[in-house]
DNA sequence: CGAAATCTTGACCGATCTCAACTTACGTGG
DNA sequence: CCACGTAAGTTGAGATCGGTCAAGATTTCG
């Protein structure tokens, strides 16, 4: 899968801007006060990875938690019988690894930098130090945590209950939500890795926004950009 | 749905005993000193619910953890096309309310008694305010938040890439699981909630059964319970 | 610019849902 | 504690949604 070896550039101290700007994008920790934000960078590394290279596997030790400074990356699983499922596409102020500070200490998933990519990495000890020592982030990491469960509970009633076309009506529905007016949106990811998000196939996408654009409700345009006509009429289908 | 109103008892010394029974079953808070434990006692009331009725509902403000002290609760949610879908049953020691207590403050689900039941309640600023005073508890917290979004997340692969078949035999293998050497399990619900729970229909499952019968995987018993006979088989279905 | 990946469209098939009728189990009240 | 009524479970027949396979068109990226 991952096509070339490429080296990490592991730097302790090279890029203090970077790790600033990457740290402090992040929810988490941009209520701090300055010197508790130089203390956290101070403890924080960076490391690139180019497209196609994988961060982590499921089984692989975890002791990190990984910020995205710059690219996307692809979170995803493997289920029991083998199939893949996209979970999740980090930007950058994102972050991932969470899972395994609080557990286990092992991956259950796979992120894979969709572009090249670079992240900053503070190690479990040092975060949980920072807990004890600042409850504040504690309770952030808990809300966002919450946020999380609330998403990825949503979705399991979603996948258990909701037709493709709907699963397919609701995405499009988020995607426009926040734009405020802009009926035009563009998929935040290609076709193929929508059908893996969604639990379908590229061909059931394809098919399904095609009929969609018969029926009015939406128009496709060049660039993964897609114009969205009636919306009522997409959330009622 | 909800059958009979039921007085609640809502004592807030009555029954120390049990409180302190209660909240010292949770996992959250079972590694606190006695006296840390009194004093989360002290803040906690208990509430009696009679089967059938709706602890919260989608929309309710929420401001509390219910910790389940004894009785059975479902959790339920219903999606954007009204279906609804299972989505945990807690049993005493196991809590709710959690995910509205870091975010917005309202409940994305419902919880039904499913018996009478008794619940302890801590509100939201009380349980902040401990977090805040023993940084551990928010750590155990983070824990058990970490496993629920993983069981959640494993869950939402399984819907978006499994049969129906091999969703029923991931749920029997994870209930024999645990418990050594004994082949036989007893369902913790309805066939009607498994359904719920699975993202299928009774029908199904009752025809899923059957057919895992045929081929000598299980066996069936009165009661809901049921032998596993060949768990391998099962699983490479 | 060209190879490789993504996307589209068609034909076909199978898993699972729906509806319906019937049987069984269980909680409630006398 | 039993009987009754309601809810749960079973089984069949039919319909359909969506997956698979295949071929071809289009886009992307080195």
């Amino acid at each position: 899968m991952q096509k070339s070896r490429c080296h990490h550039s592991k730097s302790h101290a090279k890029d203090v801007k970077t790790h600033k700007a990457c740290v402090s994008l992040v929810p988490i920790f941009n209520h701090l006060e300055a010197d508790q934000m130089d203390e956290i960078m101070k403890a924080t590394r960076s490391i690139s990875y180019c497209r196609g290279e994988i961060i982590y596997r499921a089984g692989d030790k975890s002791d990190s938690l990984y910020i995205v400074s710059s690219g996307r990356i692809r979170i995803y699983r493997l289920s029991e019988s083998g199939k893949e499922q996209l979970v999740r596409i980090l930007n950058p102020g994102e972050f991932t690894g969470e899972l395994a500070l609080f557990r286990e200490g092992i991956h259950e998933a796979y992120a894979e930098a969709m572009m090249d990519t670079n992240v900053c990495m503070i190690t479990r000890t040092e975060l949980q130090e920072f807990l004890m020592k600042y409850p504040t982030i504690a309770l952030k990491i808990l809300s966002e945590f919450s946020e999380r469960l609330e998403t990825s509970e949503k979705q399991t009633t979603r996948f258990a209950t909701e037709t493709v076309e709907t699963r397919i009506a609701l995405f499009l529905a988020e995607c426009v939500e926040g734009e405020n007016q802009v009926m035009e949106i563009k998929l935040p990811m290609s076709k193929k890795d929508l059908a893996s998000y969604l639990g379908t196939t590229p061909e059931t996408i394809s098919r399904k926004l095609a009929e969609m654009e018969d029926k009015g409700y939406i128009r496709q345009l060049p660039q993964r950009k897609i114009e969205i006509l009636d919306l009522d009429g997409l959330l009622l289908l």
